[in-house]
DNA sequence: ATAACTGCAAATGATTTGCGATCGG
DNA sequence: CCGATCGCAAATCATTTGCAGTTAT
């Protein structure tokens, strides 16, 4: 298959995926998939949390939604799909909207953003290594 | 407990640990405990999984190794505690080092650093959010 | 029709933990 | 000594998957 492979799967609007979207986006919270499994289960008594798992891969596969893999931890999902980052409280362990990175502040040791005192920041960046930039093949031995 | 308890717990200088120590700083990949699990298997024929596992954990805990815990894979283990940032290749999968953040690049769509052709990042704040900085309680209700 | 989707239950895979034995300080 | 640590095995926890029945298109 090409590179870039962004054929849109066939999918259909069923309601369980209607309701896993709702609910999702009326969040202002980032839930875990169990904990939107409890919340969907209010208004689909007999879906499974499998369903929940299947729809959150297929939503965020097709852009609607965000996945969060934040360090040591379930992933938890966000209806927002406008970039901005993530913090997490190290008191409380509460994940919080936190606005786009405004890069000169990298500078300073403590900064504050939105009220919440960033004392530390974790990047992550993905991209294509030296390797592969030569020659594209799975080269999956040392990661 | 006060805040910023850093009392060292008692270690015991096993051979496990210092073997588990001394061939991780040794790697320049990014093992995961299972990995390193095999390699340690080498010097140590009867040691198991769950002292790897102790034994980062005891070795992170005290500042000795850092643990990456990078979006959607197991944790990997880096022997080097000098602060740096880490790229996961889109193509082959592997975790390289990269240099420390230079703000100004993130203003680009695409960068190049150490050869590693930088397509996104990922930013993970931490700190003290607003209500924890008023009320230090543990108010661990939502996500 | 037919392939995407569902609920259910079992499987997976990483990590943790209980336990009785061991051993470092 | 004695409690930190070990090996071992079982447990846990999030997530995935196989399957047979269901349903959207």
């Amino acid at each position: 298959m090409p590179i870039g492979n962004n054929h849109r799967k066939p999918r259909r609007n069923t309601p369980q995926r209607q309701i896993i979207f709702e609910e999702l986006c009326g969040l202002k919270t980032h839930p875990t998939a169990s904990e939107l499994y409890e919340i969907v289960r209010k208004r689909l008594p007999r879906v499974s949390l499998g369903t929940v798992y299947r729809n959150l891969d297929v939503l965020h596969e097709d852009g609607l939604i965000v996945k969060l893999d934040l360090a040591g931890h379930e992933a938890r999902f966000d209806g927002i799909v406008e970039p901005h980052c993530h913090g997490r409280c190290t008191l409380c362990g509460k994940v919080r909207d936190l606005p786009e990175i405004d890069p000169r502040k990298f500078e300073m040791n403590s900064v504050e953003m939105n009220g919440f005192l960033i004392q530390g920041f974790k990047l992550e960046y993905s991209g294509i290594c030296p390797e592969c930039r030569v020659q594209p093949t799975n080269c999956l031995k040392e990661m």
